[in-house]
DNA sequence: AAGTCTATCAACCGCTATTAC
DNA sequence: AGTAATAGCGGTTGATAGACT
């Protein structure tokens, strides 16, 4: 036997909502609450189905939602969400006071998605698109070292330090695509750069042995976080972008929040975030990371907890809105979320 | 000024999960 | 335990406004 529909749908309206239906319903829910959706339209004298009016409420007329544009905090943490949660929207708008999920999931679909799109980001894996992968491109990009990086390397009278891992991944895959015939010239720039990684490495391990007696360059130090590749985690995709993230700065004061947030964290393709220092998933919504990094027992149940969590961060102080910037700005500010610094630890001006 | 294109978002549809009987 | 009713979720659509030609 078919589901019966959940009302009668003979002669009732559709379409967009008139003032006084919407009067209509708050009046009716303030004076008696919503009780049964279905017998409420009936009730409160509104021609329609008890599935429009709850929606209705639900998205529009509620009294406790946030109207306007996202901040940054907002869009910040919905991409962190969703590279955890996907596209459970329900999910994530229960940690986004005052807004509903069909906000949250219209502003992804017409903005992040398309900013992530724009900037080569797979929005389904938060990763970069494979398919979009040049190489070229990517060894002079962020994610294997960035500016800072190559300033201080240049104080330091070293070569950049690539990332070894992803530099090998990447010559893996080029490899792979390798034909006698047809060279890749950038297969050949990736194994140039690969033994001056290397020697560069064990130049810096020389000049600054102290740094690499206790594995500090590698794993952090406050405030640091270097881009990690693990090799191991590389399938066909790009899924396991990971990074070391700091027991630190990421979940602080919302301030800080929003300047340090996506510089701390790259996303584990929907798994939360990997602390290669000690080897254990950190929980993105906790803002106690260090705790949590620590905590083995890590539990993804609690991201999918009730929303009261009071990990979160009230997103309604301190708005930094998104729309009032430029789009490059917003691009800008979206690539961040691929960037990764050098450790504070190294303080340039010591070695000056 | 008129026509076309594009972006936005409220609302709907169809499905699953949960609850009540 | 089985079934129907209800609530809720995520995907999609369509109306509209604004930008562009």
């Amino acid at each position: 036997m078919g589901r019966a529909p959940c009302c009668d749908k003979n002669g009732l309206k559709k379409g967009p909502w008139t003032p006084e239906e919407d009067q209509k319903l708050i009046d009716y829910i303030q004076k008696n609450g919503h009780g049964s959706w279905r017998t409420l339209p009936k009730n409160a004298g509104l021609q329609r189905c008890g599935k429009s009016c709850r929606l209705r409420w639900t998205n529009y007329l509620r009294p406790d939602i946030k109207r306007g544009r996202f901040s940054f905090d907002e869009e910040e943490t919905i991409i962190q969400l969703h590279s955890i949660l996907g596209n459970k929207w329900s999910a994530i708008a229960a940690r986004l006071p005052g807004r509903t999920d069909n906000e949250i999931k219209n502003y992804w679909n017409t903005h992040i998605r398309k900013r992530l799109l724009r900037m080569g980001i797979d929005p389904v894996t938060h990763s970069p698109r494979l398919d979009l992968l040049d190489v070229s491109s990517l060894i002079g990009s962020v994610p294997l070292y960035n500016q800072s990086q190559l300033n201080v390397s240049r104080l330091l009278g070293i070569q950049p330090l690539l990332n070894p891992e992803l530099l090998r991944f990447a010559t893996t895959l080029l490899t792979s695509q390798h034909r006698l015939d047809n060279p890749n010239p950038d297969l050949q720039l990736l194994q140039n750069l690969q033994e001056n990684n290397s020697l560069s490495n064990s130049q810096f391990q020389t000049q600054f042995p102290s740094f690499t007696s206790s594995n500090q360059l590698q794993t952090p130090i406050q405030e640091t976080q270097i881009l990690e590749t693990n090799v191991d985690q590389f399938p066909s995709n790009l899924n396991s972008f990971s990074c070391h993230n700091s027991p630190s700065s990421a979940w602080q004061d919302n301030g800080a929040l929003s300047s340090n947030f996506t510089d701390d964290f790259i996303p584990l393709s929907n798994f939360g975030y990997y602390n290669s220092a000690d080897q254990s998933m950190v929980d993105p919504l906790s803002k106690n990371s260090n705790l949590q990094s620590n905590n083995q027992n890590f539990n993804f149940a609690s991201v999918l907890s009730t929303p009261s969590s009071s990990s979160l961060t009230p997103l309604n102080s301190s708005p930094t809105y998104i729309n009032g910037g430029t789009e490059d700005e917003r691009d800008s500010y979206c690539s961040n979320m691929l960037k990764f610094e050098l450790p504070d630890l190294l303080d340039v001006n010591g070695f000056m």
